[in-house]
DNA sequence: GTGAAAGCGCTAACAA
DNA sequence: TTGTTAGCGCTTTCAC
């Protein structure tokens, strides 16, 4: 491994000289940079970033936390944090904690070891443990839910979209509707519940709610616990998209038909969702912006610029309607159906 | 930030006893360990791993480089990496190059100069430069395409999968099947490709073929492009499940009713594959397997275990039949049409 | 079993 | 403008 020593001998210049020229900080004189340049490239000379790391005493890469890889929600925020990050002159350490809050506990532990610049967290609950990054001051921005603790955070309305989406329902004439929703102790499941909670309530409706894993298998799970139960309910009020394709798996199962048997309206604008049939109504959050305005908050914190007091961005939804919510009975060609919406 | 001498003086010992007791390489009389310990809790002592990588000469972290984060293959494939990862004591760093080979060099050089443990590539193109990291002895595993050069690969068996697809379009009566395809030097597109190619020629057809960017708006592109010709195909083998989804929204928005009017096969089975209407025909890749057994592979290169040569791994593929490459009109209602393979 | 000391590769303060 | 020097925090001989 060739190192900055190698090249300043080979250049007949200092360590020092190399360095200042490949960080092109200070001037050198331009005919001994284009020695070390020449050196550099022929050696084939690379930058230990490691050891660059130490003496700065900080990196160039964020760890990105996330809860769900597979869900298109969050990869989508992942490419707004990467591009604003790539275009800021960081790197993205994209880490899974797959709703798994030790897993969470262990990337936090990296991050903090590994020294991260500064660190986006989806947290698993708004109790997740975040006092040892705190306190050893690396910036933190929380994104899709918020944290216990008062931290820069940037998030979209789940309450007003899940109000939204519940009275869609209704709107539709569905009458029984159910909401199946992540943990109890995870924000955007709590606040979307409360969101359905408060519409469910206002008209007097039973309030019927499934909390399970926010993964296919919990919307799947939700259903033949809903479905087998007494009184099921009428349509569903999905929290988010990966909930709503093990949902929708099983009422096809059971041979139940959205949008005519059935009304389903979820959170998240998947690429499937306008693809499958019946087409689905939604609740889409602006995925690629929060991750986008998440970065930018946590550029302003390294550089210490900005307010010092932490951030609150509240991005609103928008309700996209679509065939899912129908209530009537459509066309005999389902292809050709075109949206009652 | 505390440090290892600060925990040191606080335990009344020196910085290679605390050092020794925190990796527990050595024996340390249990007195000490237990001061040592006891201190470095009560200060909150984190090793900084920025320091430790650069005395051990090496970190603990791999690179992980796919080309599409949106693609259910590519996160599948990285949960397989990450478990495997994990159990070894590796940290995945997640990146993705978006099918850019600018993105895909950038990160290359990344991982070479934060001198990652080793690194897992999904190569943009045959002729990616790999160069530099084979230089600087990081050990390389290429995943889902190859190389030009010889590397260590675990892949599927593309031109197999390819060829089922095709003939099982023929099978069920269709006579003039495209392929849509990614860019040719990709060369799981180029794979695919072939596959179909050797299958249309076999029995005289005409080859329609088109290379588009592996994304949703590539497969749009393409059967706009495919449609609006003179000849437009009766049906359609798609390479993955992005280009999938922009071409069934473009057959959609052009009233082509895929297992009528259209047949179509598709690599990937996407989590929605089963679930839209009409349910999908797909080649299904052990993407897990693929990523876990690459991870594998890394482990023995890192510990300098296994066989010297390249390995080759080929998983092979399976054909999923389902409603899309039907021919004969379906029932009435389409939602209780059971699938008639 | 423990401590002293060297040094990983780089950058930044200070001298020249 | 350039070189000399110190040192980032840790691990690992080497001596005791």
């Amino acid at each position: 491994m060739v190192k900055i020593t190698d090249v300043a001998t080979a250049a007949r210049v200092s360590a020092a000289t190399v360095s200042r020229t490949l960080n092109n900080n200070e001037k050198v004189d331009p005919a001994l940079a284009a020695r070390v340049r020449e050196a550099a490239e022929r050696l084939g000379y690379r930058p230990n970033a490691v050891a660059r790391n130490l003496r700065r005493q900080g990196t160039q890469v964020w760890a990105l936390i996330i809860t769900d890889i597979n869900n298109p929600f969050f990869t989508a925020l992942a490419r707004g944090v990467e591009d604003v990050a790539q275009e800021s002159g960081f790197s993205v350490l994209l880490c899974n904690s797959d709703e798994d809050i030790d897993k969470e506990a262990r990337y936090l532990g990296v991050a903090e070891q590994e020294r991260a610049a500064g660190v986006i967290l989806s947290p698993r609950a708004t109790t997740s443990d975040v006092s040892r990054l705190l306190a050893s001051n690396i910036p933190l921005v929380a994104v899709d839910r918020g944290l216990g603790v008062s931290v820069d955070t940037v998030r979209a309305d789940s309450v007003q979209g899940a109000v939204a989406a519940t009275e869609q329902l209704l709107r539709r004439g569905w009458q029984r509707p159910a909401c199946i929703t992540g943990p109890a102790d995870a924000e955007t499941a709590e606040e979307r519940h409360l969101g359905y909670q408060s519409v469910v309530r206002r008209l007097g409706l039973d309030e019927i709610v499934q909390h399970v894993r926010f993964q296919a298998e919990g919307g799947q799970q939700a259903v033949q616990a809903l479905f087998d139960a007494a009184a099921p309910p009428d349509s569903l009020f999905v929290a988010n998209s990966m909930l709503a394709l093990g949902a929708l798996a099983e009422l096809k199962r059971r041979r139940l038909r959205v949008g005519r048997d059935i009304g389903l309206v979820t959170f998240d604008d998947a690429p499937w969702a306008s693809l499958i049939h019946p087409t689905i109504t939604v609740v889409a959050q602006p995925a690629y912006d929060i991750g986008a305005e998440a970065a930018r908050i946590l550029v302003q914190r390294i550089r210490k610029e900005g307010p010092t007091e932490p951030q609150q961005v509240l991005f609103g939804t928008e309700l996209i309607v679509r065939q899912s919510c129908r209530r009537r009975k459509p066309h005999r060609s389902a292809d050709t159906v075109p949206s009652t919406s």
